[in-house]
DNA sequence: TATGAATGAGCCTTCATTCAT
DNA sequence: AATGAATGAAGGCTCATTCAT
């Protein structure tokens, strides 16, 4: 007679759940680390935000900081995959433009854990980013996109000439980004709210006027 | 006849002496904080740098948390001094443009702490700054000061009209502030290293043509 | 030609500043001690209460601990003082034990401050106390009073033989002291506000009877 | 045929161990707090004496306060369980009142940690023993008990009538509880020890005296 | 005598990490 | 894979005491 086993723990069973606790330490720690930075993040918030065990995180992660670099990679990626995504190469020079400067601004509105956690790495001299070595590739082919789109402008004559792809793309990461990073201190100094959609539309007008403006020829 | 001195200035002396360990901690603090953030930063480590002792730390300024606070308004002030005495309302409107523009790049470079103080401040959504009521006082007449710039320069025709004084003043600082606060992911990302003062130039001189090409009429 | 000395600090003066000043020290280090007991006071809070420097609380008593026999040994010594001018020792047997026991009753009640020294003093096993050598002489002239005033009722038949003097003493000092020392926690337990003077009136009323009721023949 | 064992109890399993720290702590804790009150008590000597790491104390109970309180509840319990199984309404009037007034005495002499507890809770004016709200139950049942002995008693004419209940169980636990409490500044006032078992005894046949002396009719 | 500044040890509490099951 | 208990090393803060004037 055969013994009954007890529910047999079946791989693919167990990987499913092993991969779902990993998603949802991942995302506890994308919250915890954007809400108090590397140093303020508790590992205990972590894994109680995840519904998990402490021990979990270290099982699968191995450390609180290769934790935060495994979700460094994931919010870059996140990002460079919508900015794909936009498929600016496809488009007439000026649309092309417009909609970069846009996207920059509402996604990182959208995304203010990834404006904390860019600050945090950059107070650590970007110690982590250098160690993973995958991030680099993301933004090769973007430049690539924008200098296509700077030559198309310029042939059409709608671009001046002689722009730098990186200093424009830093510029137009900078004009969105900065407003979002420090809307809390701005909001204290200038003594008006930043936050609202309202705010947000006066800025992309703006910063779509900073940017075509300046590349006017 | 002999002069009688008068009391020694006891008071004096000894409020000098006290004077001195609270800057020496101010000092320190500045660094501390800027390398680590404030929940990075050891209340030890920033009396050690002070050649203070601990306890000092407390009975100057209460906690570490108001130690933050006093520090940052201090680094608001400061850079606000510098830029106070660039006096743009004096000078031609491209020219004070460029100033101001420069300033606030070459300013953030030198002052990289500041940007640290800044990005941490963020991340705690201004609370600090919030409960200080000294630094918004600082940037009413910087905004005035803009809005005549401004003025003068549509008059006379050298600049577009309808441009919003607060806009461009956060764009002048995201060009700026930005790119020295982010480049170290920057540098890693795109694999170039943007500390040197030659970078730093080839920066200036995109992000005046950025605002001044904006500003064209 | 004279040179006129700086108001010439007369010894008399000085010392009355002095005592003066190590006065309110003392007062300020009774009330310390007693809301907060030796551990809990704060040589700090002492000086302030004082309006004294913390200095001359050294200057004048040596250590904390020091300072707290010195109260201590005050405390003593005042409550004794009032206890002598009693004079039971003139007085008819039973109205001589009413006296000592509402006193013991009302002076506890009137310097709660005596208690709470006391109790401290127990939980350091009286290890301050025996270093004074000065306390003890106050009470042996008490027991002798209290032995005649037993004598004479015993022999006038209002009181029962075989009475010991210090069981007794230490039942009176017993019936009122914990009364008010433990005030609060029988106040929370028996869900009544035991510190009005009518509470404390029915327990003078109470502890007479107890007192007189067990001496009866 | 195999019996299969249903999982083990994990969960009892652990929480046995757990069970087993927090007691090793409460122990710990009774001991410290009653030598050195609770503002004279470390933790780091509690965690040591329990033999647990200094962390689990405030895991279990969160702060030194809260353990304070958790402490004193305990006392207060173990003690009125002793009490209460003296069932005193079940025997006769005056052997009722004898039991009661020597467990007293007795029971303080054999658990000075509570004397030492409930001084130094009375010094904090019963702050965390009013947010129990534990102890006060304990109490009710014991004064119906004693005012049940009390009316058989007068019936039985043996006790004088119009005896308060609460007074009197106050002067019962202020006779023993006194003596044991100040047994360190007596034993120096008196010059004699009042710590032997001979003392002890003396004194339990004198507060019996005093306590039935009062109650004759 | 009196003062304000300074000190170093130590306190309560918290943290990232690991063990035992 | 998962858990709850446990750990040791700090971390922020406070204290009694002393120095320099």
């Amino acid at each position: 007679m055969v013994t009954r086993q007890p529910l047999p723990p079946k791989a693919e069973t167990l990987s499913t759940r092993a991969a779902a606790t990993r998603a949802r330490i991942l995302d506890a720690a994308l919250a915890e680390f954007a809400e108090k930075g590397l140093a303020g993040a508790r590992v205990d918030d972590i894994a109680a935000r995840a519904g998990a065990n402490k021990r979990m995180l270290y099982a699968h992660f191995g450390s609180k900081e290769a934790l935060w670099l495994t979700v460094l990679e994931g919010a870059y990626a996140a990002k460079r995959a919508e900015e794909r995504a936009l498929e600016v190469e496809a488009l007439p020079p000026v649309a092309a433009m417009e909609k970069l400067v846009a996207f920059n601004l509402r996604y990182t509105a959208r995304h203010p854990e990834f404006v904390a956690l860019l600050n945090q790495e950059n107070l650590h001299r970007a110690a982590y980013l250098a160690s993973s070595g995958q991030v680099k590739a993301l933004y090769s082919p973007l430049l690539e996109a924008i200098r296509a789109v700077l030559a198309r402008g310029a042939r059409a004559r709608v671009f001046r000439r002689g722009v730098d792809a990186m200093q424009l793309y830093i510029s137009i990461l900078a004009l969105g980004h900065f407003y979002v990073a420090n809307r809390h201190t701005l909001s204290t100094i200038f003594g008006e709210t930043l936050d609202t959609e309202a705010a947000l539309a006066a800025r992309e007008t703006h910063i779509i006027q900073v940017v075509l403006g300046y590349l006017r020829p």
